[in-house]
DNA sequence: GCTGTACGAGAG
DNA sequence: TCTCGTACAGCG
């Protein structure tokens, strides 16, 4: 059945009277909205997406309100067109405009993410429908009082939805046009969509369950101030069914609900999740989805029918009519983090959205932030922590081997330690996960004659050998070239070594080591695509597999039942200097893949190799201390003078030539009067050096609290000359600082 | 961001 | 002299 329903005017500001000039936000990187004049007979209110002329062209605007800028009337134009969609609401502007003064970029920019082209906004086009409209035919059949019978009264339906409902075929249902019995109609199709119900299938919470989704939805602040809680639990404490009875709560108030994940891989399987829970599916938004879904989507939001989407970073700027809360799962990714054109950080920008939206915020994770925990910790942000493990599923125990003590042979990677637990492992019958974070053969290749490296020539990156596809990839750029037989710089043959492990050499030294085990290599560069990802994922859960040599990618997701033994290849990989976050990230990254060993009644074992057994991070990962490490990260911090959160904002220079970045750091040096508050580090190579066929260069600029190395930046940009287009600033924000 | 234009280098 | 590539200003 297709109901049409009318477009219901949603925004309640009162609409602008022709000839009344207002401010439209338009595509382009213009410091301002431009001005624009309100024709005759267009219905123009605060957030109309509006066709202007710009130019020569034509594009999509958004209207920002009442326009007092003096305008030469020779050059105000009229607004072309007003587009049917639902105007663009106030909390959502506020948003875009915190976000362009914030990220120091144009807000019409910003707003180009919500209005991206006018697809989005165009209704599904109308389909023929038929219904019922005269006498039956003169020739019955049996086949045509079939579909006679399932009509209802005056209701329209589509062919082959009508054909599908009588069990006949579409041949019939023409025929009876042609008697006259039927006739078609152009219809709008609504999308059939099923509301989540926030009681079709409630589950049944273990008490710490319970007590969490209390203190989410029963204990938060009554005045209407911001509210972001952490969820803090384990894997596999349940965090998914605790915040989707935050969601079902939301729901219960007639408020929409987004839920953010870092990355989309990991979309497909809590849709399903959730509408085992909810009796429906919700929104899905990330890259990957077809413009059609797309189009309702984004409709569907902004009208209030969809009432929960689940998505990508990108989907923070969708246009909901009234969200009431938004969930970070995985809190502590890094893939949250935006690096080009505007940057930022959606789990920070998601806090900033809710505050204009007066919405709520849940942060979930196994392994929070560093600076999410000191905020909790400091009350900033109500802690909610999950305590006991869903089904009571034990904590894995976990060792150090000593590589110093206990080395591997001459030319392997695998110590005698891990070798014979891996032995025990796959005479139990039960599954080993080698995990390396190192995708490729080796991450170095160089010559025995002449010590030539081989490094990325866009890039300067060392590229590493991959043996499935005989390539040496640079892991930066994208960079691939055939991997040579001869060393370009002495012209030798067979003098080309690989230098050190990646996935693919621990699978061949498994391959010899153990030549009964089945091996499969998890690694994101040689999976070919979801589907086979999926399939690969069931073997494994499916005990189709001994020994798994996976990256980073086997740290989430998919629970494997037989898996009991996680050797970690090397942990000393992210414990180098130079990133203040590796430490950060290496811890959360061992914690998650350690915790897939294990089931309830049977204890993992994870077996960590390391040249620095006594490393404290180390030590307190390997008595499950989550305090201790969090403790030593916030020391580590002060001791390198930064307060815990701090922020590098960075200057991003594209241009031809590198000496021009040299100039730009030493004028910021000059005018930055106290050291200790701002610190220019000058130009580094940025990690993609080639964008857009230009060489970019970065400034780093380290200043502590957001704001104040902010208005710094600021000011130079306002003093520079070289303030077009040139300039572009990635903000790695504390949520703190602007709440 | 896009587009029209100004200008300098290289080809004929 | 013409063509091509790059730089740059302006858009209401």
């Amino acid at each position: 059945m297709l109901p049409s329903s009318p477009s219901a005017p949603i925004d309640s500001s009162q609409p602008h009277a022709a000839g009344t000039n207002v401010s439209v936000m338009v595509p382009a990187p213009m410091p301002t909205a431009l001005t624009y004049q309100v024709a005759e007979g267009q219905n123009v209110v605060d957030g109309s997406i509006v066709k202007v002329p710009l130019g020569k062209r034509l594009v999509l605007g958004t209207v920002w309100g009442q326009s007092h800028d003096e305008v030469n009337p020779k050059r105000l134009k009229p607004i072309e067109a007003v587009v049917d969609a639902p105007p663009i609401r106030e909390p959502l502007r506020q948003f875009i405009d915190w976000v362009a003064d914030w990220t120091l970029s144009a807000p019409g920019m910003v707003a180009r993410m919500v209005t991206r082209g006018e697809e989005l906004m165009q209704r599904d086009p109308p389909v023929t429908a038929v219904r019922r409209a005269g006498d039956p035919p003169e020739r019955m059949t049996p086949a045509r009082q079939k579909v006679l019978d399932v009509i209802t009264g005056a209701d329209a339906y589509t062919k082959p939805g009508l054909a599908d409902l009588a069990g006949v075929s579409t041949a019939v249902i023409d025929g009876l046009v042609k008697t006259g019995t039927l006739e078609t109609l152009q219809v709008q199709r609504e999308p059939g969509r099923i509301e989540p119900d926030p009681d079709f299938d409630p589950r049944t919470l273990t008490e710490g369950q319970a007590d969490a989704v209390h203190a989410l939805i029963a204990e938060g602040p009554k005045d209407g101030s911001l509210d972001v809680a952490l969820l803090e639990g384990v894997t596999g404490s349940g965090k998914t069914e605790v915040y989707f009875e935050a969601i079902a709560n939301t729901l219960r108030q007639g408020r929409q609900a987004l839920i953010l994940l870092p990355e989309i891989a990991l979309t497909a399987a809590l849709l399903d999740r959730f509408a085992e829970r909810f009796g429906a599916m919700p929104g899905e938004w990330h890259s990957g989805i077809t413009p059609k879904t797309r189009r309702q989507v984004w409709r569907g939001t902004a009208e209030g029918k969809i009432k929960v989407v689940i998505g990508a970073r990108s989907a923070l700027y969708l246009p909901f009519e009234d969200i009431g809360l938004i969930i970070i799962d995985e809190e502590h990714e890094a893939a949250y983090k935006q690096e080009e054109w505007v940057s930022y950080n959606a789990r920070d920008m998601a806090i900033v959205r809710a505050r204009f939206e007066k919405a709520q915020v849940i942060l979930a994770s196994a392994t929070p932030s560093v600076e999410s925990r000191i905020n909790a910790k400091a009350g900033r942000y109500r802690h909610v922590p999950l305590p006991a493990r869903y089904a009571s599923r034990p904590l894995p125990s976990l060792a150090a081997i000593d590589l110093r003590r206990t080395p591997p042979e001459r030319g392997m990677w695998l110590s005698p330690p891990l070798v014979e637990a891996v032995n025990d492992t796959l005479e139990r019958g039960e599954q080993s996960l080698l995990f390396l974070n190192r995708r490729g053969y080796a991450p170095l290749t160089l010559c025995r004659t002449c010590g030539h490296r081989f490094e990325c020539v866009m890039c300067s990156a060392w590229l590493v050998q991959h043996r499935f596809t005989q390539t040496l990839n640079c892991h930066h750029c994208g960079h691939v070239e055939p991997m040579p037989t001869v060393c370009p710089e002495c012209g030798n043959a067979n003098t080309l070594v690989p230098s050190g492990p990646g996935v693919e050499r621990i699978a061949e030294e498994v391959a010899t080591r153990f030549p009964d085990a089945r091996t499969l290599v998890l690694s994101s560069d040689m999976m070919g695509g979801p589907k086979r990802l999926k399939a690969e994922l069931e073997a494994v859960a499916g005990g189709e597999v001994d020994i798994v040599v996976g990256t980073q990618l086997v740290a989430k997701g998919h629970n494997f039942p037989g898996l009991t033994l996680v050797g970690v290849v090397d942990a000393d990989v992210g414990f180098g200097q130079g990133d203040p976050r590796a430490v950060e990230r290496t811890f959360q990254l061992l914690t998650q893949v350690t915790g897939r060993a294990g089931r309830a009644e049977k204890p993992g074992i994870g077996l960590i190799q390391t040249h620095m057994p006594d490393h404290p991070v180390l030590q307190a990962l390997l008595a499950h201390d989550a305090e201790r490490f969090y403790a030593l990260e916030e020391a580590a911090r002060q001791r390198a003078h930064l307060p815990p959160f701090v922020r590098f904002v960075a200057v991003i220079v594209s241009g031809t030539d590198a000496g021009a970045v040299k100039a730009h750091a030493n004028h910021l040096k000059a005018i930055a009067r106290s050291p200790e508050t701002i610190d220019v580090l000058g130009p580094v190579d940025a990690p993609l050096a080639m964008l857009r066929g230009r060489h970019r260069q970065r400034l780093l600029v380290r200043g502590p609290r957001g704001r104040e190395t902010q208005s710094f930046v600021k000011a130079w940009l306002a003093k520079s000359d070289r303030t077009r287009g040139d300039m572009r600033i990635d903000v790695d924000v504390d949520p703190q600082s602007f709440v």
